[in-house]
DNA sequence: GCTAGTGCACTGGTCGGACCAGTAGGCTAC
DNA sequence: GTAGCCTACTGGTCCGACCAGTGCACTAGC
């Protein structure tokens, strides 16, 4: 026989219910970005807290990326517009602590980005198109550039691609992992063998995407686009590894 | 000509040192899970700053997941393994201030889970395949213990898939997304019509995909878990923007 | 001798007050 | 009318204090 079925009560500190309360106001949109927080001193009073507890509050919202506050500013803290910031943080530190291995990170992006371009052949503009014809246009001009302005290229292109895609999320965890993985090779770009031919073939690649998305033909740009990543990322893997990426070809 | 390339100096704050040390020192593994920081009045010693500080880079520390100290507790604050929970509550936070469609997080889901399902068709084994047998069995035998018994099988089914994939990215995204559609429609479950027809043809698709698993037939299992997630949540999601999500469809 | 119980020394959580450097906007002096 | 100062705020940091918990060593009782 079960007796009143009691919930265990976690202590609560009063800062998190600071932190519940402001943040159930931004996400509410009670507070839209661009607006400000009453100044430290005034949520002690509406709060009924020590200001000590205020700031550890405004520290975590700050952390989660909400709010930010600048020193001097005669206006409490600044609600934010939603960055992926946080999340970047949070999936950089999973990277490090969890070990993630460039394959798993370089086999994630495969996914979702052919993903992407799957969706963005179907439901592109023209516009878009015109877009990404651009920014591969643009990598190509870089072959004199350099590797900068060949990546910038690049990331356009793929930040088109995303978009016309139309998933935010899909977007928003390419984009993270995209950067995640560039800083985890950027020291080995460098003294990589044959960049030259590398950056070729991709522009090679990514023309071959772009006509099949010209072509409304997902499910071959998707294709093309793993192998285009394959190939791109591949020699930075560890032979052991590209099996798993290999899966994913067809 | 460009002169010396002075870098803009961002004012950083105390505890915002204190925070990148103490990361630092987990992310490079100095810090294993359950080891033990010093007391805040040790660390304030440490690091030559006021307790407040401390306290408030401990508090970004615990929001990203890293840290979780306790009151009374003899020992200072303690190192946790890694959890999602901190990518969970971005995406939590991302869904809800950037409006997320319930269609985007289950394209989301479309893409990902048949990606894990993909790789999990080449890369399980055996022991993995009667698992997943053992989750769909329990699903069967959930009609008649309810909603709740078979919703933990169907979760149990696509984590052991998402194991069997190796790719702890994924098995973490899927697992994170599937928790906030979960609760998302949560609402709308009980007052479904027709639950157990859904069920019943959830469980069919479920044996679909084992048999293409266990034939090693990656591609189809994919497309076969597509279609059993869409015809599972197509009934939830808004007809106009059902298009998105066939797009995904073979 | 061993065990059960009691303090004690420590922890984190919260509070209040204080000072500083920085900003914005009103005010004053030119 | 304008340039410059002044003031009233802001957030960042520090300090000292108190409280309610916790674990452990020590002690009193068996």
């Amino acid at each position: 026989m079960s007796g009143p079925r009691f919930e265990p009560v976690r202590a609560v500190r009063a800062y998190e219910r600071v932190v519940e309360q402001v943040e159930e106001a931004i996400e509410s949109g009670a507070l839209s970005p661009g607006e400000r927080l009453p100044s430290e001193r005034e949520l002690m009073v509406q709060f009924s807290v020590s200001r000590s507890t205020v700031r550890e509050a405004l520290r975590v919202l700050q952390a989660r990326g909400l709010v930010r506050s600048r020193p001097g500013d005669p206006n409490g803290a600044e609600v934010l517009p939603f960055t992926p910031a946080a999340l970047h943080k949070s999936m950089t530190t999973l990277a490090r602590v969890e070990e993630l291995s460039l394959a798993e990170l370089v086999q994630f992006r495969m996914v979702l980005d052919s993903a992407a371009i799957l969706l963005a052949a179907r439901l592109r503009t023209d516009e878009q198109l015109a877009e990404m014809a651009e920014a591969v246009a643009r990598m190509r001009a870089a072959l004199e550039l350099g590797e900068d302005a060949f990546s910038a290229a690049d990331v356009a292109f793929h930040e088109v691609v995303a978009r016309a895609g139309g998933n935010k999320l899909i977007q928003i965890c390419t984009d993270v992992v995209r950067s995640i993985v560039v800083r985890l090779i950027s020291e080995k770009l460098a003294g990589a063998p044959d960049r030259e031919a590398l950056m070729r073939q991709s522009i090679r690649h990514h023309e071959e995407v772009i006509a099949a998305i010209r072509l409304a033909d997902g499910p071959l740009a998707a294709r093309l686009s793993r192998k285009a990543m394959y190939d791109y990322y591949a020699g930075y893997v560890p032979a052991a590894e590209r099996g798993v990426l290999r899966a994913l070809l067809d």
